[in-house]
DNA sequence: GCAAAAGGCAACCTTTTGGTTGCCTTTTTC
DNA sequence: GAAAAAGGCAACCAAAAGGTTGCCTTTTGC
């Protein structure tokens, strides 16, 4: 019989978070600020959905990386996963990107306003 | 006469890039995907050139801090800055935002598209 | 011409990230 | 019913991020 199911060390550390609504702007963009993630969600964002493994296939990365990338997209709202059998398949959420995209509409909007207002101001 | 012009620590690192040409998605996401950077943007996106001062006046942030946000906005392209007196001017560039918008559009019509296969995919 | 305002520079420090490795559990497949 | 495939979990590590402080230079305003 062996003395202890875990092995390495032993620190003990709470973490975790539900957070189950999906999170601003800032998270979004965060997300999408990696090269790696922002490869997946584009692979990911042609509607076929995919299990880490595929996913790590052709990357140089370890297959845990890649989870690690899965999960903050998945904390961003990007993507959903679920359990199908012995694999999680990923896919993805279209929400974030569209809100991500008026956020940026906004600014462009605030900017082309300002711009038009300065015209105006100088050609009357 | 003092021994030295520098006081602290004397380690000597090199650092620093040329980077003039506007950087790609990644860098522009990853300069948007963090609250400071994201409103000091969107407070520039009204047109109005500011200072640093003022840009730092109603954050709790120290003005070091506040600068290097700039600065990681001014390497993504975001913002220029050109020194006027003794102040620096910071504004709005509108290209990279243009850009990122442009990005998710196509993330977006891929998604669109593979929903639109799929849907005539059933429907026939 | 001097004090105050605005910044730049660089050293430091702490927390987060991005990535790896080891090992255990659950499904599949022969 | 075992071996192989797919993952999950957690510890660990190095590097990057975000922030602060100290101090020096340049402009501006009397």
């Amino acid at each position: 019989m062996k003395a202890d199911g875990r092995s390495r060390r032993e620190t003990s550390r709470p973490m975790s978070k539900p957070e189950t609504a999906d999170p601003g702007p800032v998270e979004v963009f965060a997300a999408l600020g990696d090269p790696t993630r922002l490869s997946l969600l584009t692979k990911l964002s042609d509607g076929q959905t995919r299990s880490i493994a595929m996913l790590s296939a052709d990357t140089k990365l370890t297959r845990q990386a890649v989870t690690k990338h899965l999960h903050v997209l998945e904390r961003a709202g990007l993507v959903k996963s679920i359990r199908v059998g012995r694999e999680s398949q990923f896919g993805y959420r279209p929400g974030p990107i569209i809100e991500a995209r008026s956020y940026l509409d906004r600014v462009s909007v605030q900017w082309d306003e300002a711009l038009a207002r300065l015209k105006a101001l100088v050609e009357r």
